[in-house]
DNA sequence: TGTACATCAGTGAACGCGCGTTCACTGATGTAC
DNA sequence: TGTACATCAGTGAACGCGCGTTCACTGATGTAC
């Protein structure tokens, strides 16, 4: 049965939200449309209702992902006035962080599929990495005094790379060390002023 | 009908080389057994007379994707004798890097697929990343005097992140400049000594 | 404000398709004598 | 070395299954009067 117009946006936005934790955590083939909607207490039949195909969900849970972490960054930031770049550096490279992949970065959690995937979803991708690329070289300038937009790529990279890493590890304590040597190396750059 | 056991040797090792490249350009799940096995120049059913299931397979393949691109990376290097570290560098954040993912690094390119797999891909990752990690240290360690394991970890996870980031970028521009702003920061951060 | 009807979000079943896996069969290879 | 037979890599067709997508239907919501 028909439901109210804002009932239908919930349900929606719940379907995008569900489904940017899911792709997270078990890749963009992993997960069907069907758990998906489960997932977001509605049946498999009415996705087209809302979605013209699964392409574009996965355009717009990119998308959401890459909005919430976001967020994420900033508030951590600005909950440490004092060291606001070493507590996003704290959370980013922590064990918290890489224990959950499905509320975690999405470049780190979907950035090999998302370089095979199509334009849409890499335009997603363009526009939250930038978005990073300005609150780490803010950041930075802050405590600092200056930062190129060079440095704050190069920074977000290690990032990435390190939690990326840190994900592909069996070993518990190599995995750690991806963290901790990224972290302080980071440190150690941006402190050369 | 029945083959030399040579010949089955050599089929075998044919068909985990193909799956190396088609996983690393596709990803485990978006590439079916009937295509590796046709690209091998076999049919589909002969599959199992090899391997256990397709599990397996993706275990040998990163194993060997993980070795071949070792091989590349210290060929690189011992070409350019005065300069080794700048030579693998140059190399690993080149353009050309980025455009062969299917003969590229499986971290940057399976990254992400990887911390979602089992056990037996992960020791395949582990152990090329431990000998990616050994390499760095000595070409480091060989133009500076001395460089840690933990400095060799962060410069990994540098260009591992660069490598990434550049290939979800629709924006050629920014997808070059995260390679070269990761060249120049390694650079930097080696020649501080 | 109340009534009559059109709209359309959500349901549940079905569609064709490609997947990983299994199996009966083939016939050259490997082996025992 | 030559012969007889067992082995088994590779073939091709089939299996059940879950996928993305489609569709007839439902009935509360939204709208026109």
């Amino acid at each position: 049965m028909r439901v109210s117009n804002a009932q239908a946006a919930e349900n929606r936005a719940r379907v995008v939200e569900v489904a940017s934790e899911l792709f997270r955590r078990r890749g963009f083939d992993g997960v069907g449309l069907k758990e998906v909607m489960e997932n977001a207490g509605l049946t498999q039949g009415g996705f087209y209702k809302q979605f013209g195909s699964k392409g574009e969900l996965i355009a717009e849970a990119c998308d959401r992902a890459m909005e919430t972490t976001a967020r994420q960054l900033t508030d951590v930031a600005s909950a440490a006035p004092e060291d606001s770049f070493g507590a996003l550096i704290d959370f980013y490279l922590s064990t918290e962080h890489r224990d959950a992949v499905g509320q975690g970065c999405p470049v780190a959690a979907l950035g090999s599929d998302v370089g095979r995937a199509d334009d849409a979803v890499k335009a997603a991708f363009e526009a939250g990495v930038k978005a990073r690329i300005g609150v780490i070289e803010d950041l930075i300038a802050e405590s600092e005094g200056a930062c190129s937009r060079e440095t704050s790529m190069a920074v977000l990279s290690t990032m990435v790379g390190a939690l990326l890493l840190s994900r592909t590890m069996d070993d518990a304590d190599l995995s750690r060390k991806f963290l901790d040597s990224a972290a302080d190396e980071i440190r150690r750059v941006v402190g050369r002023g």
